[in-house]
RNA sequence: GCGGCGGUGGUGGAAUGGUAGACACGGCGGCCUCAAAAGCCGCUGUCCUUCGGGACGUGUGGGUUCGAAUCCCACCCGCCGUACCA
């Protein structure tokens, strides 16, 4: 008889296919009659077609589907969906290369993508596939920006912008990294431009109250609240009388430290401030504040963001009044102070501010210290007192505010302020509104019209979508190319018909990524984006699994999407995705970022190919940690493939009557002892796939049981049977292909329509355990004892081992600890 | 600076105050074979050993505890995010 193997090759196409043909992953929007049986939305994060999919996309949806079968069997109605976020720049570039339209393109990517995922067996509910780019789904894109648009939450204005002189478009704050492009990593420039804004600074607040209620990883969480960054503080007005007696003009700042006021010794603008020019115009530092302030605009914002840079700015020859004690305070401007943070205004405190201090170094300003410990007169300050803090700080040289602890001073002096007029207590967020307007081709059309009679006009409802029109030429001339398709771009004013025309920016692809979860819900739905009770069916997202790169943009996009909609009554819940998973990257074998540069990208069609997507599943669950990077290593998946054939060379050595794979009645000897693992087995690996997201143990736990059956080949069929269909069962979440296979052999039954499986109670416990026999904390034997026994017989057994006794000769025993059925340590002196 | 995470065999990792190193890779030995592949079985933290066992061992130094990889304090190193944010 010829040699029996395990051939992927032919077990999963095979059940690829039933799947597809019977939509077994296909779930309805109506919960049925009774309705008793709980939902979950499992999601991971829709791809970017770009090619084929990489390992990454492997492990992500592995990952996910092992979350989606676990809960079905559980008894969940679980909700699983694909699509693709079509819209991009690297589609639109590659159409600038090589002219092929960049529908074309993508279209072709998603093709394949969709062919992975059927040939990985992930189990998705086809029939809601949809990509960002079809006018079905971006007709509701341009719905929700014309909603938030109503409420004013979308908006134009002028602001100086950061634009990519590559991609020839403006960028997002969260889409430049350190001071360059997101994208193609060219320094992005600062530009005066008139933009399309969402408003999710009105949203600061909550975006970061809100982070308290979801189940995320802490380190995202505190990702987000870093980038909306909330600072506590006070407006202080400094006025400015002596450039014009006769007009004098207020300038608030920002600060965290009113208790520093007395302490200001300068006052700084930034040179984007709209007044600096004004305050020199005809003076003598007008030449030289001209010179400054031309450098610093046109220097990089990666030049001009060095923390390390050297202090610079120069005198405006103005001075402004400190409103606590009345003094005249010189102005300056300086580039680290920012336009785009607080007022563009610094008062500057150098005794207590490290950048104030390293300017009144740089400039020869005084430097009044008005916190110390204790309140101490002549405290240090130099530049170590900083960092230096005690619980005692109290106000010194601060007036009549001087001896006051810092904290209580604060308040006084914030009080004090706002009964004068001066002043107020006041928040301030480093986030700011959402630029969402590009340049760009390929992206969702903003349904705007421009009429030269009535203004900005959007488009109707019922002429939505608005179509991304044909062009033949996609190159990006600062200006988007949609403003060359004249044809679209002349119109009609929907209010009086007039001439009118479009408006030619695309929005940025994260505002499509920003609610595709929800069209999932009634994705064939033409009439509305969804129905809000459909939608109250499956929202929010129970489970949520990408990568750590999308912490901050799509995750906080998605947020303020979500909550802007609730507020207009469109939907009902506050927070779109209820818990959160960060899965690590799987890197290259030499512990490197995959590359093509490196050489050392693997991919997963060749390991696929090989050993199957079954071992190339469980292989990137059992790698580590999900949530940790790793390695790739081709002997690992070696490794899998050997466990995935061990265990179906069992299913076919047992395989031949089938039906008769329950648990044996009364197991004996090496039978229970087969049975007793295969308990253990459920037991480990419900907990580990529940509680708390450990596949790579759960996968060695079916492996224990797996060589336990080979250890025990003398073991009754019954028994051997119940433990292979067990490990079938258990491994079908990881293994789905082979998991279904295995468990047919042996029961003639589909293993996902079959519950998820039970630990028996009685066989978690045997008559007898291994006691660890300790002295003075250090092991020194083992013997075994009746589970269960009191503690004085577990004190007896450890005494009278051997081990034990060897250590006991001579000392006395001055404490026993019994930890039952475990251990029992003997303290002696 | 600030915030988050981590440091365990040759390697990936396991161990949520109770047997450190599950499982897997790699390595060594054996069986099967004419041979190989595949497969199966055994050994594999370090050092010492009279082969019974013993000592040491989870970044470093302290502490708490009968008992610490795990908790506490201090420090060293690494990774990730963020930063003239007033």
């Amino acid at each position: 008889m010829a040699e029996q193997r395990y051939d992927p090759t032919s077990i999963e196409p095979k059940w690829q296919q039933l799947w597809e043909r019977e939509h077994t992953w296909q779930v309805s929007n109506d919960p049925g009659a009774d309705g008793a049986e709980p939902k979950s939305y499992v999601l991971e994060m829709l791809p970017y077609p770009s090619g084929e999919p990489h390992v990454g996309h492997l492990k992500n949806y592995a990952l996910g589907d092992a979350i989606a079968h676990f809960h079905r069997r559980r008894g969940e109605r679980v909700l699983h969906p694909m699509g693709y976020d079509a819209f991009g720049l690297p589609a639109e570039n590659n159409a600038i290369k090589t002219g092929v339209h960049p529908r074309v393109a993508t279209d072709r990517s998603i093709a394949a993508y969709r062919h992975w995922f059927h040939r990985w067996g992930i189990s998705i509910d086809w029939s809601r596939e949809l990509g960002t780019h079809e006018p079905s789904y971006y007709r509701w894109t341009q719905w929700i920006f014309l909603r938030l648009y109503e409420r004013g939450l979308a908006y134009r204005k002028e602001a100086a912008v950061k634009w990519c002189p590559f991609d020839q478009t403006v960028l997002a704050n969260e889409q430049v990294i350190d001071g360059r492009c997101e994208r193609c990593g060219h320094e992005v420039e600062l530009r005066q431009l008139e933009q399309w804004f969402f408003r999710i600074t009105d949203y600061a607040d909550r975006l970061l109250d809100d982070l308290d209620a979801i189940d995320w990883p802490e380190n995202v969480k505190a990702m987000q609240r870093n980038w909306i960054g909330r600072s506590e503080g006070a407006e202080v007005t400094f006025r400015c009388q002596d450039a014009d007696p006769a007009h004098p003009v207020d300038y608030p700042v920002f600060t965290t430290r009113p208790d520093t006021l007395f302490g200001v010794t300068f006052f700084v603008l930034a040179p984007e401030h709209p007044d600096v020019l004004k305050l020199v115009a005809g003076t003598e530092h007008e030449a030289a504040v001209h010179e400054y302030v031309n450098r610093a605009l046109t220097e990089s914002a990666e030049t001009r963001g060095a923390a390390d840079k050297p202090k610079t700015g120069v005198p405006l020859g103005r001075t402004v009044i400190n409103p606590v004690n009345g003094e005249q305070t010189p102005m300056f401007v300086a580039d680290y102070v920012l336009m785009e943070y607080g007022t563009g205004a610094v008062m500057g405190v150098p005794a207590h501010d490290q950048r104030d201090y390293e300017f009144a170094t740089a400039f020869g300003l005084p430097i009044r210290p008005v916190v110390a410990p204790g309140g101490a007169e002549d405290p240090d300050v130099s530049a170590a007192a900083f960092t230096a803090h005690t619980d005692d700080e109290r106000l010194i040289n601060s007036g009549a505010f001087s001896g006051m602890d810092a904290v209580a001073g604060r308040e006084a002096i914030v009080g004090w302020l706002q009964e004068q007029g001066a002043g107020h207590s006041s928040v301030n967020f480093r986030l700011r509104d959402w630029l969402i307007s590009r340049q760009r081709y390929w992206g969702c059309p903003i349904p705007m019209i421009y009429c030269d009679t009535h203004g900005l006009v959007p488009v109707p409802d019922a002429d939505l979508p608005v179509r991304l029109p044909e062009i033949e030429d996609y190159q990006p001339r600062g200006r988007s190319p949609l403003a060359a398709a004249e044809d679209w771009v002349n119109t009609t004013c929907p209010r009086c018909g007039g001439p009118a025309r479009r408006e030619t920016d695309t929005m940025d692809t994260f505002v499509d990524s920003s609610w595709y979860y929800l069209r999932y819900c009634d994705a064939r739905n033409d009439t509305a984006p969804w129905d809000r009770e459909v939608l109250g069916r499956w929202m929010p997202v129970d489970t949520y699994i990408g990568g750590i790169e999308h912490a901050i943009l799509h995750l906080m996009y998605s947020r303020f999407v979500v909550k802007a909609l609730a507020d207009m009554d469109l939907l009902d819940v506050q927070e779109p995705f209820r818990q959160l998973f960060t899965q690590g990257m799987i890197l290259g074998a030499d512990g490197n970022k995959m590359s093509s540069s490196k050489g050392n990208v693997v991919a997963p069609s060749e390991i696929v190919e090989r050993f199957g997507a079954d071992a190339a599943r469980c292989y990137v669950m059992f790698m580590g940690p999900l949530e940790q990077d790793a390695a790739w290593a081709d002997t690992g998946v070696e490794g899998v493939y050997r466990f995935l054939s061990r265990l179906w060379r069992l299913g076919e050595g047992l395989a031949g009557a089938p039906g008769e794979a329950g648990q044996p009645a009364a197991p004996e000897g090496d039978a229970l002892t087969l049975v007793r693992k295969a308990n253990w087995t459920i037991d480990k690996v419900t907990a580990d796939v529940a509680g708390r997201w450990s596949f790579n143990t759960a996968i060695a736990a079916v492996m224990e049981l797996v060589n336990e059956v080979y250890r025990h080949p003398e073991a009754d069929d019954g028994a051997r049977r119940f433990a292979v269909a067990t490990a079938a069962s258990l491994v079908f979440p990881f293994a789905p292909h082979l998991g279904s296979e295995v468990y047919e052999m042996l029961t003639g039954r589909r293993v996902w329509t079959e519950p998820w499986p039970d630990a028996d109670p009685a066989m978690l416990v045997a008559e007898t355990f291994e006691l660890v026999c300790q002295v003075n904390g250090r092991v020194r034997d083992r013997v075994d004892a009746p589970s269960g026994a009191p503690g004085e017989e577990l004190e007896a057994l450890c005494r009278a081992s051997t081990g034990v006794r060897a250590h006991l000769d001579g000392h006395e025993v001055v404490k026993v600890v019994v930890v039952p059925d475990k251990l029992v340590n003997l303290v002696v002196r």
